[in-house]
RNA sequence: GGCCCCAUCGUCUAGAGGCCUAGGACAUCACCCUCUCAAGGUGGAGGCACGGGUUCGAAUCCCGUUGGGGCUGCCA
């Protein structure tokens, strides 16, 4: 048998849906395992909706997720001509026919169509469509490695558009002609096709009755917590938008492979590239996946963790904007455990590069609580140790411990105002190693400013 | 409405008739550790939708019910 020939056909009309990446992500790797051929087609048939920059941003997403292509990329709407060829033939042969517009309902949409122009014998024209006649007899059985057989009564197939009145080609006829030119033996999409399969079928043996059927895998849907179909409009789904979050790329391709396929040992942590020669298309789950943020995120952190110190120094860099990365990287150890998403660094580490840290107000009434009247005394007395003591976290540490004892409280409320002083926050890094990377000029003048904010009658 | 698909802890899944007292992971709860927050460690709770069959034996096979989803566009 021929090396296989798969596809992932995504249309520009956007951001890079993730329910796309993971339909590329099983193509590649069905391809990969077989040693096929991987082709990128780009679906622009519908002018009105695609976004230029959109298909550059579909190259970019498969870049980033690692899973490169063969072929392409092939944009449907250069192939045009062959489209209309291929309608037109259908329609000498009697597989279809012109059609007029449906209509407007009171909704102001057209109504649905009902098959009455199917034997009126209309001539191609301005303004008329083409539509393929659906047998009305038989039944069409798919093939599908994940699904089986299941079998559609051809009399329940509506009369679906080839061109539309303008002329130009739709879905089905462009998907199914590019299909047959490039070969494609498996068509590995999303389970929301399944039903226009025997109409791909029915087309496909109209337009090459010679050419054989590729073989189906229609994968499960990935949904939300409502258990629907991700959409643009209600969820988060775009890939642009997890890798701006900081999600690792091998972290997404990890978890998308598990939504619905996982390796015969039952691991769960894995690079795409290892996972080759254990993937099956047979072995995918037949039914639907919800995208489980949370299980994503407990992923991104262990990854983030694993990450060896010059690595995660280069992949937070980006998340830094302008400021200096190598300001951060003595604290990168500690924050490496505190993040589950790089962008979660800049905010964390903001006090080291404002002249001002922000100012949490809740913080600071928190921190006045836990040292009640002792505050003022406690930041005098850091201030004035610090200025002398050794610049490293032991020393830096061992000054808040004495300051507190000798105001009768113990290390967990004294670090308080001292961290807000310096952060400005309740919460972060460890105090004593920011400190240090702070500097020590830096951190008495902000222990000091912290002591003008002590109210002078503490309660 | 019609057609099609699906159904194991909250979630992702392991499970292809006896290995199941249904395993793992995330989430969750408790405890330990601890300068905040994390990380880490230990332990716990939690599921085969329901009803019929088939079989010596069913989470696994069959039928039905219920529930969920998809498609039904001159979108892809």
């Amino acid at each position: 048998m021929a090396a296989p020939r798969l596809r992932i056909a995504p249309s520009p009309t956007g951001l890079f849906h993730v329910g796309t990446a993971r339909t590329a992500l099983f193509n590649w790797l069905e391809a990969r395992r077989t040693g096929g051929t991987f082709v990128l087609r780009i679906e622009d048939t519908d002018l009105g909706r695609n976004l230029v920059e959109a298909a550059d941003g579909i190259q970019r997403s498969l870049e980033w997720l690692g899973l490169d292509w063969d072929e392409g990329p092939y944009f449907q709407s250069q192939r045009r001509e062959r489209h209309v060829a291929a309608a037109l033939e259908l329609a000498e042969a009697g597989f279809a026919y012109w059609s007029d517009p449906m209509p407007l309902a009171p909704d102001g949409k057209p109504e649905r169509y009902d098959g009455r122009d199917r034997d009126r014998g209309l001539d191609r024209s301005p303004g008329r469509a083409l539509r393929f006649r659906s047998p009305d007899e038989g039944a069409t059985t798919v093939f599908d490695l994940i699904r089986g057989e299941p079998t559609f009564p051809n009399a329940v197939l509506e009369d679906f558009g080839l061109l539309k009145s303008s002329g130009d080609p739709l879905f089905l006829l462009a998907n199914v002609a590019d299909d047959i030119d490039m070969a494609i033996t498996h068509v590995v999409r999303g389970e929301d096709h399944l039903s226009n399969t025997p109409k791909y079928q029915l087309l496909w043996a109209a337009i090459a009755p010679s050419a054989p059927l590729p073989v189906f895998a229609h994968l499960p849907l990935i949904v939300n917590e409502k258990r629907q179909k991700l959409s643009k409009r209600r969820d988060k789904v775009s890939l642009e938008q997890f890798r701006d979050d900081g999600y690792l790329p091998e972290v997404m391709g990890n978890f998308l492979a598990l939504l619905g396929w996982s390796p015969p040992d039952g691991r769960e942590r894995f690079a795409i590239g290892d996972v080759i020669k254990e993937f099956s298309l047979a072995d995918v789950l037949s039914s639907s996946a919800y995208f489980d943020l949370k299980k994503l995120d407990a992923f991104n952190g262990d990854a983030i963790r694993e990450l060896a110190a010059d690595d995660l120094f280069e992949r937070i860099t980006p998340f830094l904007g302008t400021w200096d990365p190598a300001r951060v990287q003595p604290l990168l150890p500690e924050v490496q455990t505190r993040v589950v998403r790089l962008d979660e660094v800049a905010p964390m580490v903001d006090f080291l590069y404002l002249d001002e840290p922000v100012w949490d107000d809740a913080s600071w009434e928190k921190a006045l609580r836990q040292t009640t009247g002792a505050t003022a005394a406690l930041l005098g007395a850091v201030a004035q140790g610090w200025s002398a003591c050794p610049w490293e976290a032991e020393a830096v540490k061992a000054v808040v411990v004495d300051a507190g004892t000798a105001s009768g409280l113990n290390l967990k409320k004294a670090q308080a105002p001292v961290r807000v002083a310096l952060t400005g926050r309740a919460v972060g890094p460890p105090l004593f190693e920011s400190a240090v990377v702070l500097g020590r000029g830096e951190a008495v003048r902000r222990v000091r400013a912290a002591l003008d904010r002590v109210p002078a009658l503490a309660p």
